[in-house]
DNA sequence: TATAATCGGTTAATCGATTAACCTCCCACG
DNA sequence: CGTGGGAGGTTAATCGATTAACCGATTATA
């Protein structure tokens, strides 16, 4: 292993001078420069991480991911982790996937304390998050994916249910439902209080027991809507909280002999790949999960270095992609 | 910051003392190692990462996911990941996403000349990889998810490729096409190969014609299937290298005015969540995933510690998942 | 009786890089 | 001529943990 000693010898300098050419820092000639990266180069030398980590920051930004219902197999989380990632290596920084152990609270802050990281992104908060209480306690600098704690990023869930309930209205629709989120997750009310405001500013009621919990997979998507089409009141379009909600509100909809976008309309929230490839294709807010990674990276950096973060949160706007599974509200015989 | 000399001087003992305590090495009496233990709890002491790599190793594996067509953000990658990410933890290992520069290949190496990881798992190796060549070059322990370089995981394609065929002619299918993976990927060929053996072990000719490289996306598959339609021979049978090209496969068949599942048996590979919401559902071969991140995981740490690794690589069994996109062959008028 | 191992620890060297403090030489200026 | 000051470095302390070497007293072994 080839360290700043051999780099020294091999420049005929200290390492004192060595490290200052390295961080550009001290008033070194330029052919002392010159010398000491030529020697970087043919000795192939790169400074040791821990060593540098001794003194500062270690650079590197944790990420945690809950198991259980998994996150990490979710394309949605996926996008954001890419995002966060690239942000990441353009400012110089590492990510680090925080073990998932049992105690993943206790995950977070050791691998904070032990200085490994110097902040954590908090992917999947839900509420009364035992790691978001551990990191608050033990003041280490995080961002959560979603609007909970202190500082988070998020899409604009109350623009797109705005724009969602608009875009039904318009296709002649009055009767909408609602197939909401796992009341766990944080966004769970917000996505439901939306609703509620976009339903009223257009003058609309909201059905009675037009609003159900949904939760996250597409057999409670499923269940919601078989539930919806057994109302008194006939529902003529649904918005689903999330795509894979979609996807089982679609099947639910198909196994009632009906078919989705002229008996019943349909809405997804996210825009997964397959999305464009249900049949029919399935109408979604896009989430803008790439630039929710990038964000979120940037305002924990802000946090790490500067310790009064200029900006507490973020809220992007989602984009609406009309496809056919919402279509021109058709009158039925009663 | 709380550090081993705090914890020694409210321990009344020495430094060394709490650290082999610590490590559970030398021979300290259990009153003595109860009162550490006391005041570690009691001072939330957590050992530097950084000053504990300093000697040894960083307990840290990296992971090489090139950017571009984002595997990232590829649901097969993010359920291999979760596998790495359980495995690492249960072995007190931590996980690095490496940063993703210009120069993969260099990212790759200068995280671990720096002692930042102790070895690399390669996720999507193609043919003649830079970061390979650069991490045989520099020494450095790794290995490639899918079958490239001298220790690799994957799942068994020819395995696979043979059950899918006996599968299609089990339902009387004798004209079976394949949609082959981009040229680029390194099982590229493994998947022809596999496929041309599985036919000719069933005493099949391969269509002429009948064997097209794909690509990667759906469009790929979509163009492919077109042109498989358009053959003077009419194929009954067709299988995608992947469930992607399979949804694009789906969509020409559709479009040409035919029904997957009974003009046209359709099958994929992977298996990715959306498969079974398709319409019709896809028969699939299921890949391993999950576990080829954990397997991979297992022959990384023996790499790093034994040096002389037991096993250079693992080739893990898909299993068939039959659904509606396979279908008896019907007998057309010519 | 001489040698060696055990006990419960301690002391101090060490890992590799950073950086404050200092040093020497040389030139300019009063 | 003496002094100040910058240019171009070097020396050595420091970060926090690990671990080989060692301590003196006592007991077991040869």
């Amino acid at each position: 292993m080839v360290t700043i000693k051999d780099v020294a010898a091999h420049a005929g300098v200290s390492t004192a001078t060595v490290s200052y050419v390295l961080n550009g820092q001290g008033s070194i000639p330029a052919e002392t420069q010159r010398r000491v990266w030529e020697s970087v180069t043919t000795l192939q030398y790169h400074p040791r991480h821990a060593a540098r980590a001794m003194r500062g920051r270690s650079h590197t930004l944790g990420v945690s991911i809950a198991r259980g219902y998994d996150r990490l197999a979710d394309p949605t989380a996926a996008e954001v982790l890419a995002g966060m990632a690239d942000a990441a290596s353009q400012r110089g920084l590492s990510l680090l996937l925080i073990p998932r152990t049992d105690d993943p609270a206790a995950g977070c802050v050791q691998v904070a304390r032990s200085g490994q990281v110097d902040g954590v992104v908090l992917f999947d908060p839900e509420h009364a998050d035992a790691r978001l209480d551990a990191l608050v306690a033990a003041g280490i600098a995080h961002v959560c994916i979603g609007q909970v704690g202190a500082v988070w990023v998020t899409h604009d869930v109350a623009l797109g249910m705005t724009q969602a309930v608009q875009h039904l209205v318009h296709l002649g629709h009055r009767a909408i439902g609602l197939i909401a989120p796992d009341p766990e997750l944080v966004s769970s009310d917000w996505y439901v209080e939306s609703y509620m405001a976009a339903m009223e500013s257009q003058g609309l009621m909201v059905p009675e027991g037009g609003v159900l919990a949904g939760g996250r997979r597409e057999a409670d998507g499923e269940a919601a809507m078989a539930e919806l089409l057994a109302l008194d009141e006939r529902i003529t379009a649904v918005i689903a909280a999330s795509d894979e909600l979609a996807y089982g509100a679609m099947r639910a909809i198909r196994d009632a002999g009906l078919v989705v976008g002229r008996d019943v309309s349909l809405m997804g929230f996210d825009d997964l790949p397959p999305a464009a490839y249900l049949q029919p294709p399935l109408t979604t807010m896009r989430q803008p999960r790439y630039d929710m990674g990038v964000a979120a990276i940037g305002l924990l950096e802000a946090q790490v270095t500067h310790a009064t973060p200029a900006q507490t949160h973020l809220v992007l706007a989602p984009k609406l992609i009309i496809r056919a599974s919402t279509g021109q509200m058709v009158m039925h015989d009663s």
